[in-house]
DNA sequence: AATATTGTTCGTAATTTTGCGAACAACGAA
DNA sequence: TTCGTTGTTCGCAAAATTACGAACAATATT
């Protein structure tokens, strides 16, 4: 599926879920944070960007790359991080729905 | 503040962590959206919603409730949860913002 | 008052997460 | 080739999460 096929955002409990986890720890939203705002994409200057050991660093860009949010690639010595436009596009779809889904009366609760 | 007040949805990153930790599990999604569509609002609906134990169902609903998403209530002999409809309106916007802090053009990744 | 219904809390176990320093690997530069 | 830079992986420890059954509490009903 190219970037301008129409995509099925149905959601997938599981896969929002995950999306939600791996942004549930705040170094990781930083991280995202900083990557989104494309200050710079290397593991240097993102672990300079955190109060936090670069093993912690590694670990948490692995989390956030096997969620999918983000890629990692080597460039030599360095290695460069960014943003995965398609799954965040994906994610931000699924966490629209998903509150958009609220109904608006409710007998119950109301 | 009123529901019709302008709010200041300034990102804070810990809240926005909170809010997806929260939903960083498949029960809870599903409770929520359980919640979301006003299928029922007690106890004994949800737990039966769920293939998990009751104590575990009660659990999850108490992290939700520590996150600010939903509201317990005892309607004796049962207990009522509904969605925190104020936090919920204010998570929806802290991840629409963040996801739509991504920079378009990215000299660093394109 | 005794009983049934509805959920919460307690205690426990297994697993996962978070974090760190040290060791290691890969590569470029001298 | 040797050295320095850049990150990852390993091994470990502490803490948090997930899950369950059993016990408990609160209230309604009989």
């Amino acid at each position: 599926m190219n970037c301008c096929e129409k995509q099925d955002y149905t959601i997938d409990n599981e896969q929002l879920a995950r999306f939600a986890k791996a942004m549930g720890h705040p170094s990781r939203i930083a991280i995202l944070s900083f990557l989104a705002n494309l200050d710079s994409c290397y593991f240097g200057d993102i672990n300079n960007e955190l109060p936090i050991a670069k093993a912690t660093v590694s670990q948490h860009l692995k989390e956030l790359k096997e969620s999918g949010l983000i890629t990692g690639t080597i460039e030599a010595p360095k290695v460069k991080y960014c943003i995965h436009r398609e799954n965040w596009a994906k994610a931000q779809a699924y966490f629209n729905t998903f509150f958009a889904s609220l109904k608006e009366k409710d007998l119950c609760c109301d």
